[in-house]
DNA sequence: GCGTAAATGGACCCGTGAGTCCGTTTCGTC
DNA sequence: GACGAAACGGACTCACGGGTCCATTTACGC
């Protein structure tokens, strides 16, 4: 359904043209029942699980990624894709602090059905590490910090804890109510205000 | 080191009066090793590596506890004790709310050293269920609400889940400095001042 | 010291999941 | 429609962790 499951978001310069049909065909199947499979178990899910669902036997699959830690990676820059545009929107948008809070509540729906994107975060350099994105969401606390909105001490560093945090737990607890996502990314947000 | 590390504190009934000395002495050794292999390695220690850590084979591990989840359970009483003895402590002092605050920071300070309680908090009936100490908990969430300090809509269930959360992310990303771990207790009650 | 039951631990079984091999099927071309 | 290459997937190996067995060792009452 979305644009990046197609091949050309893939491995850098793979060249999907000059392939067989029922390749590609099965490569989007992969791709798509991998995100599915992730998003419910988290890391637990096994290739052959993913497979299945997929309606493919597991060595299709290792041909397309030879290892499970390539096959994670391709999920994770497909749903970490969405959170980078997500922090880009909002750092265009006027009131900084605002633009959080909404940030935010995108976020807790998002990570509210994507087991998968909880577990990896913590983890993902897109997310940690210094990225432009990761630079714009800094600029963002601190915009919001200079408006008087969060308490001096706040970084970004504080909102990843605190989001990754009751995440984790939520799911745990197998809380889906999308509501009690929302509230804890408010109570996130309070906890750094002046 | 701990009264608790002794044999009457553990299965109900069991009797180790009768049974060898060198018996005895191998079961304490693997308590001991057990406590300190799971606080650093979580749910994911295996029971030959506890066995290696108490100088025993797997097999005298199994004699005293059948299967894996009977020694976890053994381990998660010992180290729930600590929490419970410290929520009555916290029950008996005047200021509700500044006795929630110093728990808070006492709690913080011993998950950073214990990644099994940190993984295992969560499950366990001790912590979630209602129970005694539980209600205690609660009760001084309550009183807090009462005096004005905290939100009015604020529960035990908040406190489980953002203490709960930003301590699996902290060890995630092996933040161990207290100071971290004090900073994010008092973050966490922040989030529900009023 | 000696005999016996208790205790031990290395060797084993079993299930599961990652990753590989290769005989068979399917696509695409001529 | 037939042929060769590409793709497939069932069956395999391997590593590892939970749990069991049993020949050997050890404590301890006599």
């Amino acid at each position: 359904m979305s644009p990046a499951l197609s091949h050309e978001a893939d491995p850098a310069g793979a060249d999907w043209a000059d392939r067989r049909a029922d390749a590609r065909r099965n490569h989007e199947r992969i791709v798509a029942a991998a995100v599915e499979v992730f998003a419910e178990r988290g890391l637990e899910a096994t290739v052959p699980e993913v497979a299945a669902r997929a309606g493919v036997g597991k060595a299709t699959v290792y041909r397309s990624y030879p290892t499970k830690a390539d096959l994670v990676e391709a999920v994770a820059r497909h749903r970490i894709t969405w959170l980078i545009e997500r922090v880009d929107a909002a750092a265009r948008q006027p009131d900084a602090f605002e633009a959080l809070r909404s940030l935010l509540i995108d976020i807790a729906e998002r990570l509210a059905s994507d087991r998968f994107l909880v577990e990896v975060l913590p983890h993902d350099q897109r997310w940690n590490g210094q990225t432009r994105s990761t630079e714009q969401f800094a600029g963002l606390v601190a915009a919001a910090v200079e408006q008087g909105r969060l308490r001096p001490d706040a970084t970004l560093q504080d909102i990843r804890v605190l989001v990754g945090g009751y995440s984790r737990v939520l799911l745990d607890l197998g809380i889906r109510d999308p509501a009690q996502w929302r509230r804890y990314a408010a109570l996130a947000l309070d906890a750094l205000r002046t």
